[in-house]
DNA sequence: GAGGCGTATTTGTCCAGGACAAATTGACGG
DNA sequence: CCGTCAATTTGTCCTGGACAAATACGCCTC
């Protein structure tokens, strides 16, 4: 018989707010208003939850992210919400459908060396930039939705995000080594603090560096202000914001505004990465495709060459 | 005249927790206990942070960080902090005191190419071993106690790491290119959910990879029954887990106790960093210098050959 | 039927003030 | 000098109420 709330299974409100990136103060009125999460207690009144609720609780988020109201999928059960997230998510990539169920494969068959080879060749085959704008988000897409539906680990995800970055990372190393001199703009990378995944940010240092520009990495997770210092002291032309859906659009945008206020209004600051509901606004500008940094680089310098003849 | 609550430098609450990383109960429970922060509040009541408190808040997040109380420090002038901030973080390892001075300059000129390159030549001239074990902990604590006494920013700290990272990154995966046969035993490197720093875990495997292991790492922050299913699945011989001081140790010791109760007695745990109170325990080993891993992957190989034969 | 606009509803975030566990300090004895 | 236990400090969690911002809905016009 197995026991439903094993006691290694129990999750605190701060460690489910890691885990699922919903805000306690969320998971409380969820729980006032639709009766769930329902986690138990302890016996000093503190919620722990079950394993299988925080589960739920990343099928919920998903949903909501996707634009599904709260009042309307918060309760029910795990099947209903699989059905409804399986209408949402159409996988848009089906290009590198081989090649996301080769890499698939491998990490079902946890063989690290063998998913290194295969991003290498990949990389090789296909060269940098497509490697970095289409290969990277569709496999990284792949592998979300994969977990997603249960069929792999979080870790298995995490192996995979580990061996695409130490390849990808490697071929920007040697992109920057030879080749062409760096020359302007100089870009400045980072994410703000509430945005821990490094890979859009690589990805997109990848197709600045194809593009022979100056690249300053700052990792993941800065401070706004420590951006805008950061942009003032390296005397950057690019701000190059990366976001994924751990962080809510409003959010984004908000940081987006506070941002552009402290930086000089010849500083651009360009945002991407997969974020549903990020739109363009005054001051700055919203990549939907990591290919779309190659023109707008070009377009870049000609701005820059004009501005400097006047 | 200057207006000392000018509106643009008015930040929420959920704004100075991102800025200052302070959480929101701590903001309000150092107002109610110490009297600071002593925000305005608009007409809803909500908290509203004059740049001026940010500010000091920032101070004190360096000193509480650094191992003052806040009951001592909290609602004291910003030249009292200023001073206190001054006096903490005396360099341990004076060996590498002069390449210390040399990266704080970089960094204090923000010339992140530069930085690069003398990364490069000390690992060019010290080898790899002596780069990770000596040289990156005493570059690593040089430039955390310079952001703690307020000589350099937090986005000067991120850029060392960034290119700290790509420069061992490297120098591993030509490692593992070449040399060697890889061979047992096979680690898994990790982190604790609570744990985000890359550095260490990328420092212990440059030494395990250096003595010829079979590495795979899952990157910071993997939950602890998943670091488990990936142990099993992976055969893994060894569990190396790296802490900051970011975790508390016994929060740590409770981790490794969880962790060593879901996995088979034949797999060893092996932790390691900079967590002070971190004490060895029936169960773990817990390495206090990186060099201490060379001569015990020897030591695991005698047992292994022992145990074969017998 | 498509599109703009004002109103109703939903939803996330904030507040206060109390409580207590976890972490740290300090006192005490070996 | 070091380990153990009690006192204090400190961070996190609790409840339940409130409301602004975001979203959906109804209505009107074209």
């Amino acid at each position: 018989m197995t026991n439903t709330s094993d006691l290694s299974r129990l999750m605190s409100i701060a460690a489910v707010e890691r885990d699922c990136g919903l805000p306690k103060d969320t998971l409380r009125v969820w729980e006032r208003r639709y009766g769930f999460p329902n986690p138990l207690r302890d016996r000093h009144d503190e919620r722990l939850y079950p394993a299988e609720q925080v589960a739920t609780l990343r099928l919920l988020r998903r949903l909501v992210e996707a634009g599904h109201r709260p009042g309307k999928v918060v309760g029910r059960s795990d099947e209903e919400l699989s059905v409804l997230l399986r209408q949402v998510g159409v996988p848009a990539r089906q290009i590198i459908g081989a090649e996301a169920r080769q890499v698939l494969k491998l990490l079902g068959a946890y063989d690290a060396a063998g998913l290194r080879e295969v991003l290498n060749a990949l990389l090789m085959r296909a060269g940098l930039g497509a490697f970095a704008a289409e290969i990277g988000p569709g496999l990284a897409e792949a592998v979300g939705a994969a977990w997603s539906r249960g069929e792999i680990e979080i870790h298995q995800e995490h192996l995979f995000t580990e061996q695409f970055t130490t390849v990808l990372r490697s071929a920007i190393n040697a992109a920057q080594g030879a080749g062409l001199p760096r020359r302007r703009p100089r870009v400045l990378f980072s994410t703000f603090p509430q945005e821990p995944h490094a890979l859009g940010l690589l990805m997109a240092e990848a197709m600045f560096t194809l593009e022979g520009c100056l690249g300053i990495s700052l990792g993941v997770q800065t401070p706004i202000p420590e951006i805008a210092a950061a942009a003032r002291a390296h005397e950057a032309d690019i701000l190059a914001l990366s976001f994924s859906s751990m962080i809510p659009a409003l959010q984004a945008i908000a940081g987006l505004t506070e941002l552009r206020a402290l930086v000089p209004e010849t500083v651009e600051i360009w945002a991407g990465g997969a974020c549903p509901g990020l739109r363009p606004k005054a001051g700055f500008l919203v990549f939907r495709e990591l290919s779309a940094i190659a023109p707008a680089v070009g377009d870049w310098r000609s701005r820059a060459a004009v501005a400097r003849s006047s």
